[in-house]
RNA sequence: GGGCGGGUAGCUCAAUUGGCCAGAGCUCUCGCCUUACACGCGAGUGGUUCCGGGUUCGAGUCCCGGCCCGCCCA
């Protein structure tokens, strides 16, 4: 005979939910059911709405941290949510192949296993490197995917991408060469922020600051007449002549001298002026005078800008005075516009020459931007700490140096080296993100609704940084990334004279023609370089053959790749095929919901957005915003509020917590801790056996997922015996049946408001009350008398379970998939989704909220309790049932529920009458302004355990009733606020003072 | 320097537009292996809501001024 059911799961329940017995094989019906997997047809044929997250792509550069948990977890409750209610969802997962950060870490490795010795440039060859890191990037990429799986992330794995593949290799070459056409790439010379060590340039975003202790040092330099290289030295009578204050008190014959004050005395070397503030009185006696150099043959002139700071004796007013700097200037500043920032400008504004004494290395050299003067050799290839010892000690014994005084100030350090950021002039590529179509139209989104962020405080952050944003540097000196797609030759070869003539007004709007030759298409910046001219072409086309014409034309592929970001800002559209026009694009983008961190707003956020915009639209930024919503998450720290990371040895690796508490219980927690502040706290103990870091926060969760299993083990135990009613039963229900029911009703909505409002902490307490304090406290505890003789009893348990595992699937999968497997084979159940996790979501019905039942059954609860606070403070044993004695009102009403009575409170069946002389000295509790006495406590009671809980009680009555009298005494309350408030506070004061009237005399009677 | 967030029980956090005697969890105390759950059950202790002013009938919440912690940008 064939088994109808041939694979039944035991009904039997585990006593306590292991999540490792049930995680790897719900995981694989998942799986196997394509459930995760997302169809656009079914959105472009209007059968389902889409709903689309793509993944903040981990970088490849580490296993994940909690803080991924947290990001995901949060990606996968969206997911879940509405893929339960019907959505087409597509979670787009993905890697991020970090560029910066990933060759940091694989060279780091190969010089600890001594595959790599010496600079990395001189010792492999690139493809060798490349063939390394690739291997790195496979090994972390699947411990990155295991991980996100393993934490039940229901990703659309089929469709897993890499910001390195060739899917998006082919965006990423495809957008470079729009903007490059569009004359929005451009290369210029500029100063970046440059990591001697990694040789390469980084973002601001890729540094921090930190105070060092250094010195202010005081360098002379020697004032001339002129420029020309035979020009006369100023003597002291000079200046004094030109009323100079203080140039009488120097030796007049002497060459005069201005001092500057500087923190870098090396890079005099590249100075190419003087600045003196126009208000200082020494001006006007220097004006049109030039400054020599020492050991260099360079005269550079003294110009006057307000930048300069004013020494503290000169300073002309308190804010001036104040400035920390006034304390150690001088009033003349050495201005080195290519090694300093601020130089850079004051040099943008005099038209000063720019130098560069530095070699990309870091060290003192004459061969990179140099303007051709002898540097003394000894100084040659010294590095710029080694070389300042030398100048300084140059400038002492020449007698040009004054006391250096100590000095803390701030210096950025490279996020991946470590090393000291050096301002460094170099070319670079840039994208021009300052144009319209891209901050404005950023903004854009934000100022038409088309965009929204939550929590709303940081758009303002967003729209800041739109206001102030700079030129994007693009181009990173490294060898992992995608190559830049541009090549460099001589003007007039293969393309001939195509390029115009004239130059381009300035290197950000760069005049760009096109020419097609064969099937491809290029585009062409014109440029000229140390008086040569050049022509830098890009081209759409990755055809190998293309590239190899251009290098056989004579063209040189730009060494340099792109900023990870780059590649970044494309995922909403490279994931899904872009520049085709793709079946899963015109579904699914502009997505639906980003979920990221703070500091990504800027970094990525900004980009994705300005990106979408242009290239999904028609060039003019005009497109849609790729996402509706933003939703920023909290950053999790640990439990002293420091930032998680391997050297502090405090980072917490999701799947130990999945070891030791289940995937469920860290998601639940995670989401329980998802409020919107933006730090959360998470203890991290070590446990010493296994050396493994985890938090007893996730012990909440732990056990949360265990009690709704023990609360489903004995629901399923009860249905399994006999079978719930199959429709709903007509007349009246019981008062438990009908509360619970109006409870979950209104957790239903309570679930999907705090879900429309990414308010995950709300979900999970939502959650967590009615499956611990509402079902299992009391429901279930009421229930187990009546529960086996009434099927429509059963029904409503069933419905009550259904429709909490549902509402919890999204924050806790796994459990409520495998409860869901057993519910699924009880009598009763009728049809129903397979899986869980494609099961309808709860729809908030209309009329269900029982406001009657819920107000009753607050009324017994208060009782029930009543009595259990007698039994504890008489020590009564468990298993002692005691005697309910009531009168009136109060009997009537408990008589009415006496069987829930007689459960809850452990009692015999409430009895009219009152206490007789043989029941013992009765207790006695106050209810709705009645007396209920309690007897059979013990052999007698305990008068002294009454009369602590009744002078307690009656403590309390008069603190309130005192608080209350005293509201109701001022009459600004009585005539200003709302009259049912006052209302509410006239009727609860007259119960009080009935309550601890009637508790004084219970309290007398005790005596 | 500019912007933002936070300071509530021993700890981690809640508290709709200002409106029940400021709530949970953990910890702690007492009693329980009570017919799903000791990852549990019942009861209880614990608060100058950072400080000082102000507005209001009423302030954790709004305004002003301080102190402390943190983040972002320059």
């Amino acid at each position: 005979m064939p088994d109808p059911n041939p694979n039944p799961p035991p009904i039997e329940l585990a006593k306590a939910y292991a999540p490792a017995e049930h995680e790897a094989r719900i995981r694989a019906r998942w799986e196997a059911s394509g459930a995760f997997h997302a169809e656009p047809a079914r959105v472009l044929s209007g059968e389902r709405k889409p709903y689309c997250i793509v993944i903040p792509p981990p970088n490849v550069t580490d296993r994940l941290h909690l803080g991924h948990a947290l990001n995901n977890t949060l990606q996968d409750v969206l997911a879940r949510y509405r893929r339960m209610q019907d959505f087409e969802v597509l979670w787009m997962p993905g890697t991020d192949h970090a560029g910066i950060a990933t060759q940091a870490v694989v060279e780091r490795r190969l010089r600890k296993d001594g595959t790599l010795r010496g600079p990395l440039r001189e010792s492999m060859p690139r493809d060798t490197f490349v063939t390394h890191v690739q291997a790195f990037k496979d090994e972390y990429e699947a411990t990155i995917t295991d991980q996100l799986k393993a934490m039940g992330c229901s990703c659309d794995w089929q469709r897993q991408r890499f910001t390195m593949d060739e899917i998006c290799a082919r965006a990423v070459q495809e957008a470079f060469f729009r903007l490059f056409k569009d004359g929005l790439i451009y290369r210029g010379k500029r100063l970046v922020n440059w990591d001697p060590l990694l040789q390469t340039a980084v973002a601001d975003d890729e540094c921090f600051d930190e105070e060092v202790d250094s010195f202010f040092y005081y360098l002379r330099y020697p004032l001339v007449r002129s420029d020309a290289p035979d020009a006369p030295p100023v003597v002291w009578a000079d200046l004094a002549r030109d009323g100079y204050p203080g140039a009488n008190a120097c030796t007049p014959s002497e060459q005069a001298w201005v001092t500057v004050a500087t923190t870098r005395p090396e890079t005099y070397l590249a100075d190419t002026a003087v600045a003196v503030n126009p208000h200082d009185p020494r001006a006007a006696a220097l004006r049109g005078l030039w400054v020599r150099l020492p050991f260099l043959d360079r005269v550079i002139p003294v110009i006057e800008d307000s930048y300069v700071v004013l020494p503290k004796t000169l300073a002309r007013s308190e804010e001036e005075a104040a400035d920390p700097k006034a304390d150690f200037a001088t009033g003349f500043l050495k201005v080195t516009p290519g090694h300093d920032a601020n130089d850079w400008e004051l040099g943008v504004r005099h038209r000063l020459a720019v130098v560069n004494m530095m070699s990309p290395d870091g060290r003192v050299s004459d061969a990179h931007a140099w303007d051709g003067r002898p540097i003394p050799s000894a100084w040659l290839g010294r590095k710029m700490e080694e070389a300042r010892k030398l100048v300084v000690k140059a400038f002492e014994s020449d007698g040009r140096m004054e006391p250096p005084r100590p000095y803390r100030h701030s210096l950025k350090f490279s996020d991946r080296s470590k090393s000291v950021i050096e301002p460094y002039l170099s070319d670079q590529w840039y994208v021009r993100v300052t144009d319209r179509r891209f901050a404005s139209a950023a903004n854009q989104a934000i100022a038409s609704g088309a965009l929204r962020i939550h929590p709303d405080r940081y758009a303002k952050t967003y729209q800041q940084w739109h206001d102030n944003i700079r030129d994007w540097c693009i181009s990173r000196q490294l060898w992992w990334g995608h190559r830049v797609p541009v090549w460099r030759g001589p003007a007039g070869t293969a393309f001939g004279t195509t390029p115009p003539d004239r130059p381009a007004p300035d290197d950000a709007s760069p005049s760009v023609v096109t020419a097609r030759v064969g099937g491809a298409v290029f585009a062409i910046q014109n440029r000229i370089e140390n008086g040569t001219r050049y022509q830098y072409v890009s081209t759409a086309s990755g055809d190998a053959e293309i590239h190899a014409w251009l290098e056989r034309q004579g063209y040189v592929r730009d060494p340099d790749v792109l900023d990870t970001w780059f590649s970044s800002a494309l995922w909403p559209m490279s994931t899904m095929g872009w520049p085709d026009d793709t079946d899963l694009l015109r579904a699914f983008n502009p997505t639906s919901t980003l979920c990221t961190a703070r500091e990504i707003l800027t970094l990525w956020v900004s980009r994705m957005v300005m990106f979408n915009r242009y290239f999904m639209g028609a060039g003019q930024g005009g497109g849609p915003a790729p996402f509706r919503d933003v939703f920023i998450h909290a950053v999790i720290q640990d439990g002293e509020g420091r930032k998680m990371s391997k050297s502090l040895g405090n980072g917490v690796d999701p799947l130990d917590i999945i070891a030791t508490h289940g995937s469920d219980a860290m998601r639940f927690v995670l989401c329980q801790m998802s409020t919107n502040t933006q730090d959360v706290r998470m203890p991290v103990v070590k446990d010493p056996k296994s050396g493994r870091n985890s938090s007893p926060k996730f012990d909440l969760g732990r056990n949360f997922a265990n009690k709704l299993w023990n609360a489903s083990r004995f629901a399923i135990e009860k249905l399994a015996a006999s079978p719930a009613a199959s429709s709903g039963s007509a007349g009246s229900r019981p008062l438990l049946d009908r509360w619970l029911e109006s409870r979950v009703a209104e957790t239903v909505s309570r679930v999907n408001a705090a879900l429309e409002s990414f308010e995950y902490s709300v979900y999970a307490q939502a959650m967590y009350d009615l499956v611990w304090r509402d079902f299992c406290d009391w429901y279930l505890e009421g229930v187990k008398p009546t529960i086996a003789g009434d099927p429509a009893q059963r029904a409503t348990l069933l419905g009550a379970l259904r429709t909490i595992v549902k509402l919890l699937h999204p924050a806790m999968p796994y459990v409520t998939e495998a409860i869901w497997e057993r519910l699924r084979t009880l009598d009763g159940f009728g049809s129903d989704s397979e899986l869980l996790c494609t099961a309808s979501w709860p729809v908030p019905g209309s009329g269900c909220r029982d406001e009657v039942a819920e107000q009753e059954f607050e009324r017994l609860r208060a009782v029930v309790t009543a009595v259990r606070e007698v039994r504890a403070a008489h020590n009564v044993p468990p298993k002692r049932r005691v005697i309910i004695h009531a009168g009136g009102d109060a009997l009537a009403f408990l008589a009415a529920h006496t069987a829930l009575v007689e459960s809850l409170a452990g009692s015999e069946p409430v009895r009219a009458a009152l206490p007789g002389s043989g029941d013992g000295r009765p207790a006695e509790i106050r209810f709705e302004g009645r007396a209920i006495f309690i007897t059979g406590l013990a052999d007698g009671a305990d008068a002294s355990a009454d009369r602590i809980r009744l002078e307690r009680l009656i403590a309390e009555l008069d603190k309130g009733v005192a608080a209350l009298a005293a509201r109701l005494g001022n009459p600004g309350y009585t005539d200003r606020a709302p009259a049912h408030l006052v209302e509410e506070t006239r009727a609860q004061l007259a119960a009080k003072q009935r309550e601890l009237a009637e508790s004084r005399l219970a309290l007398e009677r005790l005596a």
